[in-house]
DNA sequence: ACCCTCGTAGTCAAACTTGACTAGCAGCTC
DNA sequence: GAGCTGCTAGTCAAGTTTGACTACGAGGGT
């Protein structure tokens, strides 16, 4: 699963109402672009595919009050919520080998109260230590790991990456019960979306952290 | 970039010719379906947009020799093997957030020379420091890292995971120095393929390392 | 008045991916 | 010798992703 489903819902939420554009600009803010597939297609295919799934609500709007073609703006419905909690949920706390996911549900985590947080960033833990073992096992023959030749680097990758989730899902772990951040029901929760006309500090003039792809 | 192209050209020059088939169980041999888009589907339409685009040869092929339908051999052409090796230059040289193509490519690295294996790998090294310098620039405002609040720990995450591809890496590049494994043109390469008959020994009574995606 | 550029908002075809499905043959059992 | 299972080999429709393209209007210059 991709996190462009999670990233759209999580954006239209935020706003309470808001169209293609808006979400597009989110994200960019967020640096989404860089770290997911975010691309302008991908984001109105998802918002039109969601709002057919009965996930959001699509109000054909009057034509932009800014230029440019009418928009159609979206809110989130009662099952739009219901999945994006379950998807922010799952990304939280299963162990994918794609950082995309992870990243985007990163970006929501103060939307679950903090107990949930820690608790979900636990069954991460364990889940990377399960898929360790497995694939340890998996790719150890019974002639010792030199009978793979190079191909033992693929899994030596993969381990050691496993590893340094699960490094830093204790630091985050950690900072969380630190007290850091404002979570769900600690009051004003931090805002992190542009308000109708407000620019992007990081739009442009920014060197760019090289997409090599 | 998927890894796709280059598993399935690489899987293909391995036996010199190669069907469908056989390209999908070289590729369940090397596991690569847990960290790869290595599935059927895929497969056989990399098969056939390759060999429309002149990489690939297809002959029409007798029935099976061993039931089920008919099947297509193909053969990796000229133009087939400058792609595989740009693509596996590449995938070595630059700092890509998904592992699969990295993963694909260590798989074949041997095709390389020992010096030129080790010359990509320390571009990808550089690749990484510069990325990291300047996701960590594009993401520190003026206002200092707090003003991110918990978004911050995107870019946290994205840096632990740079710094430990990079160690990695590092890691790769000793035992590559230190002499270990055989590259091109040091005698007979390591055999990574099923023959065909050849069972996989790694195809099933293994425990699942749990494909939680 | 006219043109040019820039930002806004979104569409589209082509390519790729997914997961379920089909169909042929071998060998076994009953 | 009929039916069943399992392996071989691949197809297909539905969904998703990509990257290039379109169209509209505001504002500025000339």
């Amino acid at each position: 699963m991709s996190a462009i489903r999670l990233l759209v819902l999580g954006a239209v939420r935020m706003h309470g109402r808001a169209h293609g554009y808006q979400v597009r600009n989110d994200l960019e803010y967020w640096g989404a672009h860089e770290w997911s597939n975010a691309k302008p297609g991908s984001i109105y295919h998802a918002l039109k595919q969601m709002a057919k799934q009965g996930l959001l609500l699509a109000h054909e709007t009057a034509p932009s009050t800014a230029g440019g073609p009418p928009r159609t703006e979206y809110e989130v419905t009662e099952a739009g919520l219901d999945e994006y909690r379950a998807l922010l949920r799952d990304a939280i706390r299963s162990y994918d080998r794609n950082m995309d996911v992870l990243s985007a549900a990163v970006g929501f985590i103060v939307d679950l109260p903090r107990e949930e947080a820690v608790a979900l960033l636990k069954e991460r833990i364990e889940g990377i230590r399960e898929w360790r073992d497995a694939v340890t096992e998996y790719y150890t023959p019974e002639e010792g790991p030199e009978s793979l030749g190079h191909i033992g680097e693929i899994m030596n990758l993969w381990v050691h990456s496993a590893d340094s989730g699960a490094e830093w899902t204790r630091g985050l772990i950690a900072r969380i019960e630190g007290g850091a951040y404002t979570f769900a029901g600690e009051g004003d929760p931090f805002v992190g979306v542009l308000a109708e006309g407000e620019e992007n500090p990081y739009a442009t003039g920014v060197p760019d952290p090289g997409d090599n792809d």
